[in-house]
DNA sequence: GTACCGATGTTCT
DNA sequence: GAACATCGGTACC
């Protein structure tokens, strides 16, 4: 299967998160391999977005890899114990990018199980929620900005099946007024690999 | 099943 | 000093 190239990544947000939809993500570290669908995105789009770190180009420390061009990861701390990975999306300097808020275990489900290490007999729970997903792909912020296109520890492949979109209100930003109710949520319907 | 709560630390005011 | 793109446990239906 087929690495995504940096075109695939330049293009808005909204329009990432969906194509996002139905993709592999692909991680391997110390000879491990993880795969897995990408089930549930959000999109956060920059300047004009009160969702968004990046509202009105505000460029700090933590917000800077939204600013890179895209294909790069925003990886950061929320609520001081849990990761969120991000695609990056659109050209430099337009501070576009996508949350992965779920995914479905394909390849490598006794290493996501050991990462998680939880009580749950589920096999929904050990990946349905950005924080959740980030242990149990290792991802942490030594992958920050990490470049998506090169194909090594953390890339994302083509793939193709058919399936519905759903489209509803982002999770957990009520501070952002009228950007709260922007249907910039998107998951694949029917599938048990979505955050609560 | 839902409801609440504490854990925890970086960033920004 | 407050806020925060979360999670897992416990308590109760």
């Amino acid at each position: 299967m087929k690495n995504l190239n940096q075109s695939f990544y330049e293009t808005d947000g909204i329009t990432l998160a969906q194509n996002l939809l139905g993709k592999i993500i692909v991680r391997k570290y110390e000879d491990k391999i993880i795969k897995c669908i990408i089930t549930e995105t959000e999109a956060y789009c920059g300047p004009e977005d009160k969702g968004c770190h990046a509202f009105d180009n505000k460029k700090t420390k933590r917000t800077f890899p939204m600013f890179l061009n895209g294909g790069k990861s925003y990886i950061y701390l929320i609520y001081g114990m849990y990761y969120c990975f991000n695609v990056v999306a659109n050209k430099e300097d337009i501070p576009h990018a996508v949350l992965i808020r779920s995914v479905e275990p394909i390849e490598g489900l006794e290493i996501i199980k050991k990462n998680r290490n939880i009580k749950s007999k589920k096999i929904e729970d050990l990946t349905n929620g950005p924080g959740k997903l980030c242990i149990a792909l290792n991802i942490d912020k030594n992958l920050n900005t990490y470049d998506l296109t090169l194909g090594e520890e953390l890339y994302i492949e083509e793939n193709s099946f058919n399936f519905e979109v759903v489209k509803s209100k982002r999770i957990n930003i009520d501070y952002a007024e009228e950007y709260k109710d922007k249907l910039w949520r998107f998951y694949i319907k029917n599938n048990k690999f979505v955050s609560k």
